[in-house]
DNA sequence: CAGTTATATAACGAACTTATTATATAACAA
DNA sequence: TTGTTATATAATAAGTTCGTTATATAACTG
């Protein structure tokens, strides 16, 4: 279940927006994903477990290792939400008092 | 200017997603935008300087009104870091590893 | 079994967020 | 000019976030 206001809250952080990106390669483990950060292990567990609550990523269990991947509808979902916000955005581009408005600013 | 870090933040919160998607209609003062909340004029005007600060909306002045308006730019923007993601996503889809992860979560 | 590795959790402080009330300011209307 | 309208700003309280250190736990390794 993805929740937009934890999704995009989720996604405000660049730690975050980095792990995702990685975790759009491919699976990886907690430490792999740690590695690249000048922070220490506790902070990306963290981290992790923003992106699970926010329904970003799932993990699974393998041995003393807890794998984490991407939830491909999560990012179709947050997606959905801007597509609607183009489509608005696109209908109403055209509309009269619109180009009104903006001859109005450039003046 | 957008910062992906603010322009996250600000979609967080479910206030500025209906304030930004009522602007995706067409411009509004901020008394407009106020109007279907059970909040303070003085919270909203917060909000609207949240959504400023992250390069999401734009305003001018008219008398003594401030009408609002959504920034396309940065929906634009926003939209392509999750590009980034979907095309990563799509090229790695098809990889073995993945699949056999895939195949090991099902078991 | 003892030591190590991978990860999680708790306690804590610093910094930030959000809403409120009270108040300021500037433009408009009479 | 005086009152009103549209909006902004400041002070403040409550709640949240983020990173740290210290510690727990469970699974491997020899």
């Amino acid at each position: 279940m993805l929740n937009l206001d934890a999704a995009f809250s989720a996604l405000a952080d660049p730690t975050r927006r980095a792990i995702v990106a990685r975790l759009a390669l491919g699976e990886a483990t907690v430490m792999e994903l740690a590695e690249p950060f000048e922070m220490t292990q506790p902070a990306i567990s963290r981290h992790l477990k923003v992106l699970e609550g926010a329904g970003l990523i799932l993990r699974r269990v393998e041995g003393t290792k807890r794998p984490c991947r991407l939830a491909p509808a999560a990012v179709a979902e947050i997606d959905q939400w801007l597509a609607m916000l183009r489509q608005t955005l696109a209908a109403n581009y055209n509309r009269l008092d619109d180009v009104l408005a903006e001859m109005k600013t450039k003046e």
